[in-house]
DNA sequence: TCAACTGTTATAGATCAGTAGAACAGTTGG
DNA sequence: CCAACTGTTCTACTGATCTATAACAGTTGA
């Protein structure tokens, strides 16, 4: 489980919410798992037990989990399906805004084709160096 | 000169900041041109005089433009060469972002280039079109 | 000089997001 | 029952952003 970057602009809330989508998405967490209960995440992840309430509260508004109350929040059985998309649409997202942000500071689409090919290489050599979480 | 999105998460002085910069990067502000008084620019955009100051003050201190009290802010003569880098950072930024994101969500290397690909061809079409404000 | 423009500074207030702390309520096993 | 766990709810603080208003100071041209 990574830890949460508070210099990062994203909201602490986010970044947990993202982590354990993504954690369904990989198979980390499979449908009926029982997750952290919301004060041992807290402690675990160092923020406040409202973040982490935050966050199961929105989880299960998507349908990824199901919460019951004295018992815990569990994986739902049908998550696996409702997030498959949710990855590829928060990268196409933050995919367009890099191009939004390219056009309107009249890079040549060469010149951010080149860049991203750079981005991309850096990234694929650095998972061989022994970033396995 | 693109209107204030005040629904985005970004602020209006960020966006402020955005557009004269890279209105200066693309050669819409000359280095030795004059910018808009702050109380000119502040009409136009429907914000608040001091966000503009705010947005000129962080320029200043950038070193992209020169303000002279009474006469007005000016486009230093050495912005083209302090944010000529700027464009390429910012978009680099989203792009790191956009691949972490996609890395996290066990998007396939080869699934993220089609997906870049698909991207970008949709806006090199949509500029033909007529996006030319 | 003076009016009309320029940027500068200060203060106050509204709003919102994020977080924090404490108290409340259901569940379980002894 | 009760202790220890679970999630829930309410209230409040902090900081960032934006607005509103006003007063201040330099520049210019009539």
């Amino acid at each position: 489980m990574n830890p949460i970057d508070f210099d990062s602009d994203v909201p602490a809330f986010e970044q947990i919410k993202q982590q354990v989508t993504f954690g369904i998405l990989r198979g980390s967490h499979a449908p009926g798992e029982k997750l952290p209960s919301v004060r041992a995440f807290a402690r675990k992840l160092l923020v406040n037990p409202n973040t982490i309430v935050r966050v199961y509260r929105e989880l299960e508004q998507a349908g990824l989990v199901r919460t019951r109350q004295g018992k815990g929040v569990f994986v739902a059985d049908e998550a696996l399906d409702l997030c498959e998309g949710a990855g590829v649409e928060a990268v196409e997202k933050a995919l367009r805004e890099a191009l939004t942000l390219a056009q309107q500071a009249g890079i040549s689409a060469r010149a951010l084709d080149a860049l991203y090919r750079r981005l991309r290489q850096e990234q694929t050599s650095a998972q061989h160096t022994g970033a396995g979480s």
